[in-house]
DNA sequence: CTGAAAGCGCTTACAG
DNA sequence: CTGAAAGCGCTTACAG
């Protein structure tokens, strides 16, 4: 188990230059002359040494390493797809700018771990994987003047680096299209909307409602919790309503599964009846029947978007505006079109 | 943003003292006099000084991290809570110990991230999330003599150190439950056959079976994929089948929104036509109707477990026994209980 | 019980 | 274009 076999002398010695030399053909710095380089190169290949990051790191005095915080409460964060295609994200990104990604649980707060990263300097900067109202991470990274990108949308500050889907323009397409299909009243379910994400999933339904010159009727919009429970409930009380609603978007995956609940329920035919469409795709709807209308969020890249930006921060770019949008996909299916046979 | 204003110097000058007594101070050695022990660390909690970990790691020759690989192809190990569980369990546990986690995507594939974590010595061990059949990971792992830890069961070697589910127990303590409720044949649905937890949980299953005298029908044996699609498609088979089971227990979480739907379909009462039960919670069978009976499996205690006997490990200790098994819990609730109405 | 000194394996002005 | 030397901030035999 001898780990570092080679050292940076090791390796001078048998390539007959010195440690410098060595040193700045790792850097690929230009002034070395290409011939050199090859013949360290080789020499570093053969041997196949690595220079210790502990080393590097204390005569560069930076850590190459950025934190991430694991949200400890919060369950509709990780429960579809998020996390781990976000996690995925960041670290494969980063693992090509020659980075390490140092994960802590938030114990017993997200904010601890974030002190803890940043005075012991493990980190040169960190990405949070969420934010609420008011954020106290935020806060605490703003005043300390620590290099962070947030993945979501800050309300507060709009100076804060931050990289989110498009919520307002994913309720938009969702709601345009599903009009395109002849509806007119379309419900909302699901979603908490002291969810930063909810509330401009609604602002871009609205704003598309408006331009089509549909009034709003609040009785139809049901936002409370991503739950299985609560889109049941829901729209179990919808659907029992005077005027029910011709078509219902999901406002996120969770409270998806309730919702088909209370229209299978019902015997309703989708699209038909109610045509039904989800913000978020994730496991539990994939194999609706008829395959259901998503708009689907590519977390993954909105994970390496994070780490580009984060990079940039660190290499002292100022970037081009403090928020990146990653582009969603609207995927029709049979749930709002009417094409295929409905094979519940 | 200067990050670190204070190094040991310093602080030795404050305090009246040496480099080396400051630095022996941080490691609580014996030696030191509990009076010069007082002085030194009033002088560092009043600079609020903490060593650089590079430097110290420089020094030490440790790096005082272990590594994780995400998973990048396999949607069933992070679709319930395990990942995130785990990885909270894994991350806090080590934090106790001063140890941080390093996570790297396995990019392009799990044994390139595991190589580069080992060659660059950046982790001092690594703690594996799964394992598949004659595992590369696990063959390299060993070839390296590498320290690491498995999360889950290694049939190929048995001095893999590793952390599982007592998946035979699970299956073992849910059949005899339902047998005690007086159901006398119990289908099994969903799950890969290839999976060793799967395989686990059937070998427990077919167990109490015997143990009770009850012949195994493999014709009520439905192992496939942890999916709604073949839980519904399996369960739909089975109820239409000459002597339909008048159980079923659930294999894996995502099967059984699927499973009862074929129920649901059939409209027989849970429990009275078919009694239902799951291994492995999660969202999807939190909210069932009646509420579902489970064997509840602790993710969080599987990480912090892991984590343990990997620093066990690393300081040299020989663990007990190779495999290390965590609690599961037995959730009785209406769903094989004739108790509460069912509100379906 | 404590200190002076060497060393961990790199990088980087500085000099040539 | 390259090398010698100092330094990054710790730890740890060694000596007392």
């Amino acid at each position: 188990m001898e780990k570092q076999k080679y050292t940076i002398k090791d390796i001078a010695r048998f390539a007959g230059v010195s440690p410098s030399t060595v040193s700045r053909v790792l850097d690929d710095n230009p002034k070395i002359s290409e011939e050199t380089k090859e013949t360290v190169r080789e020499v570093i290949k053969k041997y196949g040494f690595k220079p210790l990051a502990a080393a590097r790191n204390l005569a560069r005095k930076t850590t190459n390493a950025i934190g991430i915080v694991i949200p400890h409460d919060d369950v509709s964060i990780y429960s579809s797809s998020f996390f781990h295609e976000a996690l995925k994200g960041i670290c494969s990104r980063l693992a090509d700018y020659g980075y390490d990604v140092l994960i802590s649980s938030g114990n017993p707060t997200e904010l601890d771990a974030i002190s803890r990263l940043i005075s012991t300097s493990k980190v040169d900067g960190i990405i949070l994987l969420r934010s609420v109202k008011d954020d106290p991470n935020i806060r605490h990274l703003r005043s300390e003047a620590f290099p962070f990108v947030l993945i979501g949308t800050c309300l507060e500050f709009d100076d804060v680096c931050c990289v989110d889907n498009n919520n307002v323009a994913a309720g938009y397409d969702l709601t345009e299209h599903i009009l395109s299909t002849g509806k007119k009243r379309i419900a909302l379910v699901g979603g908490s909307d002291s969810s930063v994400f909810i509330i401009r999933r609604l602002e871009g339904y609205k704003k598309c409602l408006k331009s089509h010159g549909i009034p709003i009727d609040e009785s139809i919009i049901r936002l409370g919790q991503n739950t299985e429970a609560y889109g049941y409930d829901s729209m179990t009380e919808l659907l029992n309503a005077a005027a029910p609603p011709d078509a219902v978007i999901i406002m996120d995956d969770l409270a998806y599964i309730g919702v088909n609940r209370a229209i299978v329920r019902k015997q309703l035919r989708i699209p038909r009846d109610i045509a039904v469409a989800c913000i978020n795709e994730s496991g539990d709807t994939k194999y609706a029947k008829p395959a259901l209308t998503t708009v689907s969020l590519d977390f993954n890249a909105l994970g390496s978007c994070a780490a580009d930006k984060l990079i940039g921060l660190l290499r002292g770019k100022q970037p081009d505006e403090a928020c990146t949008y990653v582009k969603h996909q609207l995927a029709l299916h049979g749930s709002t079109l009417e094409v295929c046979g409905n094979s519940n």
